[in-house]
DNA sequence: GTCTATATAATGATAGAC
DNA sequence: GTCTATCATTATATAGAC
């Protein structure tokens, strides 16, 4: 989860990891003592220390966005920048904060609508980009077409977690960046010659849609 | 939730539809005595008839996939068929049935996984249709370009839900119907100009990529 | 800071009367 | 078929010793 080694953190900390770690593989409803015991200290010190359940998320939350947050910076510094789950999927060191966020996401928690936003603003600064550099074509609706383009990366991480969940193609059940790196790959093709060529063969389905637009 | 007008349907399908409506609305954590509290029955009595919490939830589970698939049927006799969510999602008297869906999306339950399974296979249909009619293009990878199709769809389902969820938007919280309409309708333009006309300028990244895969 | 022991509340499920 | 009453389990959270 980080460059430290564990028996060296506080007792705070662990609890947090562990609780980050646990949340993301068996989910919200995980007991306090579970995750305790991961951390190696008792139920009533993590309330002690967080004060309650919810807390210890809420400080979940912020802890992964943190991470998230730097973890775009240094993406920024990076000559050569993919997505930030690319990323994330990639480094699996990172598994369990993957994890994490895909729980939230499947909840419907906070943390991941933030995430969600965080993923549709960069698709925004990357279109545009990519758009006055003349590979993206112009949009009438450029922050639709990002929610849209995100929206298919947040579809496949979810079918993933259904494969995954339903114990279909070859990852395992409990790992979701494998499931999420499969299912994307078997996309990836499909995806691009979309993105290339498009879906249609005439422009009629989305002059149709202009027109409907325009009456009402 | 279907034609009969309540009071007149037996206990057992009374609770069943009360299950399906709160499941729908508070997610599967809910006791079974809210449950047995809306359907005017004892929290006994919900037990005495499914055997257990996980037997209700197994027959809401099947009574939607159930109504899911007529409503396929009567799709594929309407000459102006649509896709299944948005019929879904267009027939308020199936909201609940739709949050019910929804629902066992975000927990990836077993229904999701047959559901998101069926919308596939309509997309591999449709899109092979189209293809024979010259609407739509060859893909080299046609399965892949549903489920990528498909993707895009729950991904905006589940963005729905957190636009909801976060009180976001002008959709009321508990209303996962109105905030996916909403949604898919702020997203439509973008994805028709994709599909239509593509993303990219021109060929470079489906090259780029198709020649890395022939690497490896 | 950290523990053990306990209070309190809610859950799913059971037993037996009617 | 339906109820009330209750059991057994589990959960979060508290209290107080060390």
């Amino acid at each position: 989860m980080n460059v430290r080694s564990g028996d060296d953190l506080t007792a705070r900390a662990r609890i947090r990891d562990a609780a980050v770690a646990r949340f993301g593989r068996d989910g919200f409803d995980v007991g306090v003592r579970a995750i305790a015991a991961d951390a190696g200290v008792s139920a009533g010190l993590v309330i002690h220390h967080f004060g309650s359940k919810d807390g210890l998320r809420a400080e979940c939350d912020t802890f992964v966005l943190e991470v998230v947050k730097n973890e775009k910076s240094d993406a920024m510094a990076d000559p050569t920048p993919g997505d930030v789950i690319g990323r994330l999927a990639k480094i699996d060191e990172y598994a369990s904060l993957f994890a994490y966020i895909v729980r939230s996401l499947m909840e419907g928690g906070a943390l991941a609508a933030k995430f969600v936003d965080g993923l549709i603003a960069d698709a925004d600064a990357y279109l545009a980009t990519g758009e006055a550099a003349g590979t993206v074509r112009p949009s009438e609706d450029p922050h639709g077409r990002s929610r849209t383009l995100v929206a298919t990366q947040v579809g496949l991480i979810v079918m993933a977690q259904l494969d995954g969940a339903t114990g279909r193609g070859t990852a395992p059940t409990d790992d979701p960046t494998t499931a999420m790196k499969e299912l994307y790959a078997a996309s990836m093709l499909a995806g691009l010659e979309i993105y290339t060529h498009g879906l249609f063969t005439d422009s009629g389905y989305l002059d149709a849609y202009r027109e409907f637009k325009e009456k009402s």
